[in-house]
DNA sequence: CTAGGGTTAG
């Protein structure tokens, strides 16, 4: 029996070798050769061949080395649960746990952050607090790695609070702790706190990394902020990270679409080397909000041609470029394209779209039986375009059908009541009109305000309905006066049957004119140099008379501007919009 | 010999 050092320091070197390299056929014939030399019951040749498998996959035979070990030590039990861990295996990894315990083997940070991991991929919140406890009773709370992988968990828990509180408690950090918190952040939509935690990462001089730029983007995407999205592109510039990795890259595209300006998106997805599926999709979604139809679709046959498959998020975003333009022949085409062609079953979202086109075409009962015939049950936003739809074309029947529907699913949105009080006022059904109002002035208490916001230099200004406290509020209504006697010789009329209160005209008229997007045009025109796009964010839907109104303003100033609303993005210039008054 | 994170949909 020859166990001369060399060759078993070779044999070690080997298997190392292989387990970098997932290589389990030359890993195996590496397994033989420890029989050979007596080292198959050897505690740390063990360990290797268990790490080996587990890295080229084969957990069987991790396992049973695992299991013929005469001797376990304490990274034998670590390999085997952060492999499972590793394969989304959190159920197995648990399991390994407990008979871990009842052996009487101690556990280490290893074991726990790899446990963690597992429980984060699973959301599962009751071990992952029981996980914690062991760490604080084990004394290993304070490794780097247990902290990062709790504010990671806790995160994804949807437990920010708990995050933030082992974050703040950590004494050491480093560039994984600080990103874990800020993605945190981003994926329970706390996007001005993933911002402040960027800051104080720059403050304190924290290297970031691609993970923490992708996560900081999408901050700034959520936040419809295209100005601090703009300095963040440039530190990512700086850094060298700016094109080379996709997960980046396709937040920028993303970033500058939702903050509304679609031409730098496609100039970051010009400016990528190697696109995958997902910076297509994210393009494409792009063109799609910006009612851009044309080139979503030409997007959609250029990434066919190098050999990309479309996937479900290249079709919903297909389909709802089509209905955003009320496309419906083309839309048709690609729903049966996705399940022929490419094997994408149809999903809630893509039968939504197929719902909303057909309808504002005016083909309502076609959507109607779409949504009889579909494999889900439908949802709120699907009788909900019904029922606009069934407004606009005038379909009382089926209205009533979706009302009944909708207002099961969404008892409490005010904009469900206007619809139906709108359509039975249509058809002079008084009696029904009162009884619809009654039930809208009661969910009028729990409707959301109209908001916009404008961002001029680096500073946020919002503007309720009827906004009184901005410092600058007198100028602007002033300046509004004015803007809206010009327009009236162009022949705007204040459209009062946009506004829903149960008050008399004048007093509609007076309301309609102090809607907060308005506000923010007159904010806009006062502070913006005469050539800026004035970008405006509202939260709701962009009423008929506001739209009107910006189509008139964009002539009458000479200015773009750019409205996204809950939806989309509408673009007015010299009097048009580019959605064709179709939203 | 063992451990952590990110992008796209109505």
């Amino acid at each position: 029996m020859c166990k001369c050092n060399t060759q078993v320091s070779y044999l070690h070197a080997l298997l190392q070798l292989c387990a970098r390299n997932r290589a389990a056929i030359q890993g195996q014939a590496c397994h033989a050769q420890t029989f050979h030399f007596g080292l198959h019951q050897d505690t740390i040749t063990s360990n290797i061949l268990i790490n080996m498998y587990c890295k080229s996959g084969v957990m069987s035979s991790a396992r049973k080395v695992f299991d013929q070990m005469p001797e376990r030590s304490l990274v034998s039990w670590n390999s085997l649960i952060g492999s499972h861990a590793q394969n989304g295996e959190a159920q197995q990894a648990l399991t390994l746990f407990r008979s871990m315990q009842r052996e009487g083997s101690l556990f280490s940070e290893f074991t726990i952050s790899s446990l963690l991991c597992a429980c984060a991929a699973k959301c599962a919140v009751f071990e992952c607090k029981q996980l914690h406890g062991f760490a604080i009773k084990a004394a290993v709370d304070s490794n780097m790695f247990v902290g990062t992988a709790l504010v990671d968990v806790y995160a994804k828990c949807a437990l920010v609070k708990d995050a933030c509180l082992v974050f703040d408690n950590m004494k050491e950090r480093n560039v994984v702790t600080w990103s874990c918190m800020a993605v945190g952040y981003v994926q329970n939509e706390l996007f001005e706190d993933a911002l402040l935690l960027f800051r104080r990462a720059q403050i304190m001089e924290v290297e970031h990394d691609q993970f923490m730029f992708s996560s900081i983007v999408s901050a700034c995407a959520g936040l419809a902020a295209l100005i601090e999205g703009k300095q963040v592109h440039a530190i990512i510039s700086k850094t060298g990270f700016g094109s080379n990795n996709v997960f980046v890259t396709s937040s920028l595209i993303d970033m500058y679409a939702k903050c509304g300006s679609v031409e730098e998106a496609y100039a970051v997805f010009t400016g990528i080397k190697e696109k995958n599926i997902v910076s297509w999709n994210t393009m494409i979604s792009g063109f799609a909000k910006h009612a851009r139809a044309l080139e979503a679709m030409i997007l959609f046959e250029k990434m066919q041609q190098i050999g990309l498959h479309p996937n479900q998020f290249t079709y919903s975003s297909v389909l709802s470029a089509c209905s955003h333009m009320g496309l419906v022949d083309e839309a048709k085409s690609y729903f049966d394209l996705m399940r022929k062609e490419h094997n994408v079953p149809p999903n809630e979202i893509h039968y939504s779209c197929m719902v909303d086109v057909l309808g504002r075409v005016g083909k309502v009962s076609e959507a109607y039986h779409l949504i009889k015939r579909m494999p889900f049950d439908a949802t709120a936003s699907m009788w909900g375009s019904l029922l606009a739809c069934c407004r606009f074309h005038g379909n009382l029947e089926l209205a009533k059908v979706a009302a009944k529907h909708l207002f099961e699913l969404e008892p409490d949105n005010a904009g469900n009541h206007i619809l139906l009080s709108n359509i039975y006022a249509a058809n002079k059904k008084w009696e029904e009109v009162a009884r619809t109002r009654t039930l809208l002035k009661e969910s009028m208490v729990k409707k959301e305000r109209g908001k916009s916001w404008i961002a001029i230099k680096d500073k946020v200004h919002a503007f309720m309905v009827g906004e009184i406290n901005h410092p600058r509020i007198a100028e602007i209504y002033s300046k509004l006066d004015n803007l809206v006697e010009e327009m009236k010789i162009l022949g705007y009329r204040v459209e009062t049957e946009h506004d829903f209160h149960d008050v008399e005209d004048s007093r509609k008229q007076q309301l309609l004119k102090h809607h907060s997007e308005k506000l923010a045009l007159t904010f806009g025109l006062l502070c913006l140099p005469s050539n800026a796009p004035i970008r405006i964010m509202k939260n709701l839907r962009i009423c008929g008379d506001c739209h009107s109104f910006m189509k008139l303003a964009s002539r009458v100033t000479q200015r773009e501007i750019i409205v996204r609303d809950i939806n989309r993005f509408h673009h007015f210039r010299n009097g048009f919009c580019s959605c064709a008054d179709f939203w």
